[in-house]
DNA sequence: ACCACTCATGGAAACGATTCCATCATGATT
DNA sequence: AATCATGATGGAATCGTTTCCATGAGTGGT
């Protein structure tokens, strides 16, 4: 049942019950000065009618809201929970309540919910941005204050950042230790950063730069099945993938299983995110961890501290070693 | 760089630009009635200037807050993920924003969150409840329309939730059906549901009912490794295990691969809630599926329609049947 | 004794929207 | 032709808070 809805008292209610003017307890509440006894009794009034400041007219009037909005991709997926969870705990340390929208990293959802927040007057926004940065400029205009996490596509807007340079290279000379030379990279479209980290880190360590071993795939769990089928299917001389991110990663492990490519005999596996069921899997997945709560709370750092605010902040991965990479055999025979 | 943050065009502005009063304008941007010839003015007026009401004038006047409150224990749960992601969904649809918070199971941080959206003026909440219901009596007095989902601790307060007491009895009888009789359930506190639907179950199929059986858990990861493991250590009697949501069953899947005993040869293990790591395990795991995102979807259309709402809403479950529950062959050597 | 200065205090304006109500014009009915 | 009903329209009040400004009291210095 909705109650009688009963009706919240208001700052008149207190200063009245407690004898003094409106801006007295507005004065005290807010921490400003005043004479003990004063403070005393508003206090005593405040707590006796349990009184919660609105913060609809405390925000209308200072012009500025609180909260601060939070745009992922997809929340269903580990790492954008992860962040999102970074973000929720920084934010409550500061007291300020967050409010999520799912872009489906679709550029005109992100736009239709930046306006929506815009309209809420939540002038703190964290994202990780869908399409490419051209898009924002509307937003930054009209005083936005953004931060970028996972993603930077501006360099205009301070952004949090997983180092993508150094985690590609680090798994590449992994492989390359092994014996890898032809190793595809399975990328989700808007991951140019690590699709030229790939190409630059196999140039430099004398392996053959092939653009067609790099395979794109959309963020939908289909489209990366698809793509990882499709790789597995056409390319039969790699022998290592590397996986963008733990959607693709998924796909992969399923499509090998299911072309009845085995792990790591046949083809070496290795995978962007570190997620609980890495572990789980048969055999283990070996990852290259991003600290993606890290990531969420630095960013809710960034967007919340009024200071000075540097452009980039990049955070370190790290290559956890389990078991879905062993050394090159022979290539796998031509379908 | 923050910009010089333009102030936004208020309705009186475009009212001015129109050459009508400001209360014409409000009138025919919420759909009243008015002359064709001044509809045209005002929106015309407003789309060249680019004009976006203020949610926060709006709300402070119409005395209630458009948006919605979301609080779920843990983000990062793939199954309250999902759960989040139906709500977000739903309440797209209707253009409501959705603040979330995480509660951690805790109900001193529930009541923290609740304080704090009910600052904010939210009037509208879906909660996964941590605690018992009593501590829900202040914030339905305040007038705050509460839906529960996944969990329902209080008869008087619209709920969706699973159909635990199918989804328990089908795995039960699944079971059976293989021959196990003793069977364990690895339990989260609160999940007084599906214990007693256990209990029940058992008694119903005539196998022995035994409150050792039943093995509890907090919330977290480390919590659940401890239980599974002590299950497993000291019961060598039981030759299947029933988690009752997916960190349990991780847990169920980790320990039971650290101490040596084998799934599914010898122990049985289902597990609560379908995840897409399930499928990637290795035996790739038997679940009872709960419509984790319907969870959220329904209860959302529940806060935010404006009619009768039914006191509860149950969805079914659905038993996925892949390689992790064999024959009972015979009990394992005690330990 | 007077002035200058600090300090606590409360009234009132402001924020941006909605909505009540009075006003006015127009068309219809008697 | 006078009256009534209808509908469009804008002024002003209102929501709950913060903050500017004026007022008055008290203090210390010359």
């Amino acid at each position: 049942m909705s109650g009688p809805a009963q009706r919240r008292i208001t700052i008149k209610e207190v200063a009245e019950a407690a004898g003094v003017g409106v801006a007295t307890v507005s004065r005290v509440l807010s921490g400003g000065s005043a004479s003990p006894e004063t403070r005393e009794k508003v206090f005593a009034a405040a707590a006796r009618l349990d009184y919660r400041p609105s913060a609809l007219g405390r925000n209308l009037r200072r012009q500025r809201t609180g909260g601060v909005g939070l745009l992922v991709p997809d929340i269903t997926d580990s790492f954008y929970a992860r962040l999102a969870d970074g973000v929720l705990s920084c934010a409550r340390s500061y007291g300020e309540p967050v409010t999520i929208g799912v872009t489906g990293d679709d550029p005109e959802r992100e736009a239709e919910l930046i306006g929506a927040l815009i309209e809420q007057s939540m002038d703190r926004l964290i994202a990780v941005p869908s399409g490419d940065g051209d898009m924002w400029a509307p937003a930054l205009r009209a005083g936005l204050n953004v931060v970028f996490a996972d993603r930077r596509v501006r360099t205009d807007v301070p952004s949090v950042v997983p180092d993508d340079r150094a985690g590609v290279l680090t798994a590449v000379e992994y492989l390359a230790g092994l014996g890898h030379r032809r190793i595809a990279f399975l990328a989700r479209h808007g991951q140019s950063q690590r699709v030229t980290a790939f190409l630059d880190a196999t140039a430099s360590l004398g392996l053959p730069v092939d653009r067609d071993l790099v395979v794109h795939a959309r963020a939908s769990r289909d489209s990366a099945y698809a793509a990882a089928a499709g790789l597995l299917q056409n390319h039969s001389d790699v022998t290592a993938v590397l996986a963008g991110g733990n959607v693709l990663g998924e796909a992969a492990v399923l499509a090998a299983r299911e072309l009845d490519v085995r792990v790591p005999r046949d083809v070496s596996l290795i995978m962007f995110d570190d997620v609980p069921w890495a572990e789980l899997c048969s055999p283990p997945l070996t990852v290259i961890a991003q600290p993606a709560q890290d990531i969420g709370y630095r960013a809710a750092e960034l967007v919340l501290r009024q200071g000075r605010r540097p452009p980039t902040v990049t955070l370190p991965t790290r290559l956890v070693v389990r078991a879905s990479c062993g050394p090159r055999v022979a290539p796998r025979r031509s379908s």
